[in-house]
RNA sequence: GGGGAGAUACCAAAGUGGCCAACUGGGGCAGACUGUAACUCUGCUGGCGUACGCCUUCGUAGGUUCGAAUCCUGCUCUCCCCA
């Protein structure tokens, strides 16, 4: 994998630029759609490509462990080659986990001890096991196995657990170094800068992470519960001391706004379950506001679900149908809102990525974050 | 024609003298959701008020009682069984 940045727009830190891999490009700033059990829920992969434009999605090691389980995996020949997705896949290590979790799991040096949420049974993620956990699954991008620091952590504990994330690096570092790729693609991994929400551990943490020269660089632990303010304040620490010349992946981020705001402090990568989760639940992100699709003043509006959506399903279908759906049940409802949000995020980035290019990215984003808070 | 059962809020359905403006479920209305244990969760759902509260409700008209959705009587309606 390689980046190659080609423009910080003038007067902001928001950058444009393109990253290379194996199965196609990926022009940044970008968002990845959360596709966590190798599926972006209720999205074809053909929709995710053409119609979305998705450039590279999801994927998550601790689900994909529990079921199907590595063997199914590796006989399929990894999961680009099992679940029909043939660009980037970026997975994700299981110290989301880790965090929500919570309840079922135990953390020591060695590692996290997990209790499977689908029959109970008990797994051991180290960093090492979730490095070869990555090599079969077959990840363009992996990421380091972390502790997910809640965000309103107390400083001694944020401190321990950010050294823990670490030397949990280095492990990692070690084991993937130690092996090769499996299916014939290169293989990249990121290291994740935690440090909850004190700036001195997130500096520590961030200079930490470039001894390794990494081809990419992440920052976790924020959306966390910690207030905006603070993670607003923690991108621009760390994103200080990070290098110019590697992608940076603010993970689990977050709303449209959010994006914005971390796409002018510096941020090229972002994920977030939020326009699926959201979707499947009837909210739906528009460049006007959100809409509420359970709402009632819905029930008579025939028009398009998003007359400046850039989605098939936003002209195909119109709102009343859609809120019909959504009350119902229907899977067709959360299909649509879901397709809806995702183009609406791939929409969002890419035209970021039109404004940096021209210059025009901080007038632009002041307007937009005052439209998308709109309730409609 | 004879016998029996029942009528509770939008629907279904508890409650069978005071703790009942009334359990619960559905429906309705609104809110939440950020590296997915989530097509999930939360709140409200007689009227007025932010709230303590006040007012009007359990088919209907009366009655008993300090007090009734609950007990008694008349009426109206519904359902079941037998002829």
């Amino acid at each position: 994998m390689q980046f190659e940045l080609k423009h910080t727009a003038t007067g902001t830190k928001a950058r444009a630029g393109l990253i290379t891999t194996d199965h196609g490009n990926i022009e940044t700033p970008i968002f990845m759609p959360v596709g966590t059990a190798g599926s972006v829920k209720g999205i074809h992969a053909r929709d995710l490509k053409e119609d979305i434009k998705a450039q590279i999605i999801l994927g998550n090691t601790y689900h994909l462990y529990l079921r199907p389980g590595l063997s199914i995996i590796e006989q399929a020949g990894g999961l680009h080659r099992f679940n029909g997705w043939n660009g980037p896949i970026l997975t994700d290590s299981g110290g989301y986990q880790v965090f929500s979790l919570g309840d079922i799991r135990k953390l020591s040096e060695a590692g996290a001890k997990f209790q499977s949420h689908i029959d109970g049974s008990s797994h051991l993620f180290t960093p090492e096991s979730v490095m070869d956990v990555q090599r079969i699954i077959g990840a363009d991008i992996m990421m380091a196995f972390d502790e997910c620091t809640p965000g309103d952590a107390e400083f001694e504990y944020a401190r321990k657990s950010m050294e823990m994330t670490q030397r949990w690096l280095d492990r990692c570092m070690n084991q993937f170094e130690k092996t090769v790729p499996k299916y014939g693609h290169s293989q990249s991994l990121f290291p994740i800068v935690q440090g909850a929400v004190y700036p001195a551990l997130r500096e520590i943490a961030a200079r930490n992470v470039l001894q390794y020269n990494s081809d990419g660089y992440a920052i976790g632990g924020l959306s966390v519960g910690e207030s905006e303010k603070d993670m607003y304040a923690m991108i621009e620490v760390v994103n200080e001391i990070l290098p110019e010349n590697k992608p940076r992946y603010l993970m689990g981020v977050g709303t449209p706004v959010n994006i914005l705001e971390g796409i002018e402090r510096g941020i090229d990568m972002f994920d977030c379950v939020m326009p699926t989760r959201n979707g499947r639940n009837g909210m739906l992100f528009t460049k006007k506001g959100i809409m509420n699709m359970r709402n009632k003043k819905w029930a008579d509006d025939f028009s398009p679900v998003d007359p400046d959506g850039t989605s098939f399903v936003d002209h195909h279908y119109n709102r009343a149908f859609l809120r019909h759906l959504v009350i119902s049940g229907e899977m067709l409802g959360a299909q649509i809102a879901s397709q809806h949000n995702l183009a609406f995020y791939l929409w969002l980035v890419k035209e970021a990525r039109k404004q940096i290019l021209a210059n025009t990215f901080t007038g632009w984003k002041a307007e937009m974050v005052q439209q998308l808070c709109v309730r409609l």
